[in-house]
DNA sequence: ATGTCCCGCCAATAT
DNA sequence: ATATTGGCGGGACAT
């Protein structure tokens, strides 16, 4: 059939679209492969030749038509359905043994770099013959394997987040690039945006030095002055504006003066001027490092923290004062979400859905430091002193904080579309990388004492936020002041030893272990700082994705096994429980949170949007969330059943998923103190307080970096810990869980009664426990974490025991030897990679459902893609089509549901 | 249909 | 001339 001939061809032919010419294809590959032996020095994998793809097309099936071969592909039904691979497999085996072999050697030039690709290998040439096939396909790395916010990770993994001022690290973009399976162009998409923080810096050919992040706090200083400047915020304004009018909206007035400045702009290049090449605009007017520093100015000068694409193209696009064609908006838009990607990646920002009556829009929420204008000693100082209040803080205002706080950089309230996002950035990680865990758990911990530090200097204070946040602080009073709350700066300090950053919870760390290197200095230098750390703890950074959960867990967990709450014992079956509990509690949230009514949707719309995404479905009882928008408060009656999350979340299929998930959910909306501030917030709180039975749980989704694990601080408080702790911080004891990812939510849990402070990594940990262990001595408390399986639980929660180890435990690093081993496939392995969690991995983990984790962990080995040979992924692309199921685990790892 | 964004062609620059 | 950078946008993939 023609079918067929044009399949040949396409298989032919690397790009499957242009059937047509063959021989372009042909021209095209010869220059990929000319371009390739030149560029890499490595060995490579021959990566455009191979067109081999062909074996995918449908030999099978002949239906689909020519235009699409690719698709024709997956959609073989013959197969397993769920990866198109498979499909191609067979296609392949029966097509040539000549081409299975080309394959398979190609495995072999594979980059090594990963383990997990060497697994797959083996795997692969094991199976080779006629199951190979299959593996092969279930492997094929998806579309989001591949993703530059994965790739980007991967990459952050590779150095320290805060590299010793000694150490020097310098990237060689080919060395990386073969590494990371990737082309090089990729390696340039990342690093341009890094070096527009100055994250890196160029040094010469194919050479960036490796700063990390210390600088950072400076950069973003500099940028939110130079977005000041430029005026952006007036020109988002009008913007926002003229869409709001074309929609029929109408802001308050304030907005609309808009400039019409709004081309005035010129590039700043503050730091361009680092490049000597800064002489000529062309290029690098447009170039990604400098659309970077502009997208991150508009987040930086904007009240809401949340950027729409829309509207950050058009002011890039006025700025280079380009013909506005849509052609430009769309590839505008595109580089923005290569940014975007990146800074995701950093931790930075998050992409959040604004939901309009139109129809959502794509916007990213701002999530990394708002107040970078002291530093991290200062900042430490100043937790300090909040620390008293912390105690005061009940769990529930906590949680309110925490959920201004988040909403303010990242929010939490979009729960779901947090999850989604960082599905994909954390769980992608965590399966193909697994180093982050770490890091991740460290973050979280520490955007937890961040949060609570906030309160307590809101509490305290009740100082307004910085620049940021005015207008919508005014909303609550019960949050005073959230806005600025210098996350990072804290985290900083904490880790700084460790390297982990707060932000970057990403991964980074994990990773890093494989960098190697860096660690051991850091460990003294960790110890210094733990003192300090302690004291000053009490700050606990919160990811975007963090999540507060309030409710009583017995009543939440009443219907199970809720009898025993104190405490902790029963880790597992507060995860179970919580969520009830938490519905309960937080049935609702506050639509706006900070907002003053008068704010108007905009702003509404922008912070609760998001929350509304995540409401969708429930309308039932959340309807309040549905619509959040239209009233400022929020009222969540905090024991009220309303149960908007189970429908919402997806993926909870599980019970103990649904669980997490709705805990998640309603946390971030309950949370919002917001509504009411006065009555409401004091009626949580107190209710939390001096409810003993409630627990409150903070639940931290998990960023990327943790592979999906889920942290839950008990609001209510252990005695000991948070109550007890007369305030400040240093007892930070909150008793945290980590729980899996939702959808994992079964698993093992993490509960730290109490945590030592003392508790440095040591410097031969790995830099992921270093983090972690900061971490949990920030928390000042010195409960140990332990990882339980849901049977297990520890409860040691008086025990301060410092012990180091427990740290380990927690701690994701690599440094668990053990552990690493350990991680099986079987275990909730999460994640991938050796690096951590081990514990995890250890615990029984009962309930996981093993295709689950199977595939996850099969994914994990084999790193799909990004790692994958250039080659390969040609072929997948085309082929790749279904990815389904194995995609989606790693998407929905977290989540669940599939 | 719309949102994302991978992939890699090929031009601008650097060597 | 060749190599390095990186703009750009087609079109696949995800929702």
């Amino acid at each position: 059939m023609e079918v067929n001939c044009l399949t040949l061809k396409d298989l032919i032919s690397p790009r499957q679209a242009r059937l047509d010419f063959a021989v372009e294809d042909a021209e095209n590959a010869q220059k990929e492969n000319i371009f390739v032996d030149r560029s890499r020095m490595t060995p490579k994998t021959p990566m455009k030749n191979e067109p081999i793809d062909l074996s995918k097309q449908r030999i099978f099936t002949p239906e689909r038509n020519p235009i699409t071969p690719v698709k024709l592909v997956d959609r073989q039904p013959q197969v397993e359905p769920w990866t198109p691979t498979a499909n191609l497999k067979m296609l392949i085996s029966a097509a040539s043994p000549d081409i299975r072999d080309r394959e398979k050697k190609k495995e072999l030039f594979r980059p090594i770099e990963n383990k997990e690709d060497v697994f797959v290998n083996s795997l692969q040439l094991d199976v080779v013959g006629d199951g190979a096939v299959d593996d092969y396909e279930k492997q094929r790395p998806s579309r989001k394997q591949k993703s530059l916010g994965l790739l980007c990770q991967k990459f952050l993994a590779r150095y320290p987040s805060y590299p010793l001022s000694t150490e020097k690290t310098t990237i060689s973009l080919d060395e990386v690039a073969v590494s990371l399976g990737v082309e090089r162009r990729r390696i340039y998409d990342i690093v341009n945006v890094l070096e527009s923080l100055h994250l890196v810096s160029r040094v010469a050919k194919n050479q960036y030095g490796w700063h990390g992040r210390h600088s950072l706090p400076k950069t973003l200083r500099t940028l939110q002055r130079l977005g000041e400047e430029q005026k952006y915020e007036e020109q988002m304004a009008c913007l926002q504006q003229k869409e709001l009018d074309l929609v029929e909206y109408r802001f308050g007035e304030h907005r609309k003066d808009g400039s019409p400045d709004c081309q005035d702009q010129h590039l700043l290049d503050f730091a361009e001027s680092d490049y000597p090449s800064s002489s000529a605009n062309s290029r690098k007017d447009k170039s990604l490092r400098i659309m970077s520093q502009k997208f991150v100015m508009l987040f930086l000068v904007s009240k809401t923290k949340i950027v729409t694409l829309d509207v950050a193209a058009k002011i890039l696009i006025e700025e280079s004062q380009d013909t506005p064609d849509h052609s430009k908006f769309k590839t505008k838009v595109r580089r923005l979400y290569d940014i975007a990607n990146v800074l995701t990646s950093l931790a930075l920002i998050k992409k959040v859905h604004l939901t309009e009556e139109r129809g959502r829009k794509p916007a990213f929420k701002w999530i990394g430091p708002v107040d970078f204008s002291s530093t991290d000693e200062e900042l430490l100082d100043v937790s300090a002193s909040v620390l008293p209040e912390w105690k005061k803080e009940t769990c529930g205002q906590i949680r309110v904080c925490a959920k201004q706080r988040l909403a303010r950089y990242g929010s939490f309230n979009t729960v779901q579309t947090a999850e989604k996002t960082e599905r994909r950035v954390s769980s992608e990680p965590s399966s193909p990388q697994g180093g982050k865990q770490g890091s991740a758990y460290t973050l979280e911990i520490g955007s937890l004492a961040a949060i609570y530090r906030q309160k307590v200097e809101d509490n305290s204070q009740g100082e307004a936020s910085k620049s940021a946040v005015p207008p919508a602080s005014s909303l609550d009073p019960a949050l005073p002041a959230d806005s600025e709350y210098c996350v990072k700066p804290l985290a900083h300090p904490v880790f700084s030893v460790a390297q982990t950053d707060l932000q970057a919870f990403s991964t980074q760390n994990g990773l890093n272990g494989q960098v190697g290197g860096h660690l051991p200095s850091v460990a003294p230098d960790a110890e210094s700082l733990k003192p300090t750390l302690l004291a000053g703890q009490p700050l606990v950074y919160v990811p975007s994705s963090l999540i507060m959960l309030c409710g009583s867990l017995q009543e939440g967990l009443s219907p199970e096994s809720r009898s025993e709450e104190d405490g902790g014992s029963e880790v597992p079956a507060d995860l179970s429980l919580a969520p009830s509990a938490q519905k309960r509690l937080c049935e609702e949230r506050n639509p706006h949170e900070e907002d003053e009514p008068a704010m108007k949707r905009q702003s509404q719309e922008f912070e609760d949007s998001p929350l509304s995404l995540v409401m969708p479905k429930r309308p039932s009882n959340s309807t309040a969330i549905a619509s959040p928008v239209t009233t400022g408060d929020g009222r969540c009656t905090p024991v009220e059943d309303t149960f908007v999350k189970k429908g919402q979340l997806p993926a909870a299929e599980e019970v103990s998923g649904q669980a997490v998930a709705n805990c998640c959910f309603l946390a971030s909306e309950c949370g919002n103190p917001s509504r009411n501030p006065d009555t409401e917030k004091p009626s949580n709180e107190n209710e939390i307080a001096k409810d003993p039975s409630l627990l409150q749980y903070l639940y931290v989704q998990s960023p990327a970096g943790l592979n999906g694990f889920n942290m839950l601080l008990p609001g209510g408080q252990t005695p000991h810990a948070v109550g007890s702790s007369s305030g400040q911080l240093p007892p930070f004891g909150v008793p945290c869980m980590f729980l899996p990812s939702p959808s994992l939510a079964p698993f093992p849990v993490l509960y730290s009664p109490t945590i030592p402070g003392p508790i440095s990594s040591a410097p031969g940990t790995l830099p992921n426990t270093g983090p972690m262990n900061f971490g949990l001595s920030a928390l000042g408390s010195t409960a140990h974490l332990l990882l339980s399986p849901a049977a297990m639980v520890n409860r040691n929660s008086s025990i301060p025991t410092t012990d180091p180890q427990c740290q380990p435990s927690l701690n994701l690093s690599p440094g668990m030897p053990s552990s690493h081993g350990a991680i099986h496939p079987e275990s909730p392995g999460y994640m991938r990679h050796p690096v951590s969690m081990g514990k995890v991995e250890q615990s029984p983990a009962p309930a996981t459902p093993k295709s689950i984790h199977r595939r996850q962990r099969e994914t994990f080995f084999k790193t799909p893609g990004s790692l994958g040979d250039p080659i390969f992924r040609r072929r997948e692309r085309n082929q790749s089509r279904n990815t389904s199921s194995a995609q989606r685990r790693l998407e929905i790892s977290s989540s669940g549901p599939d």
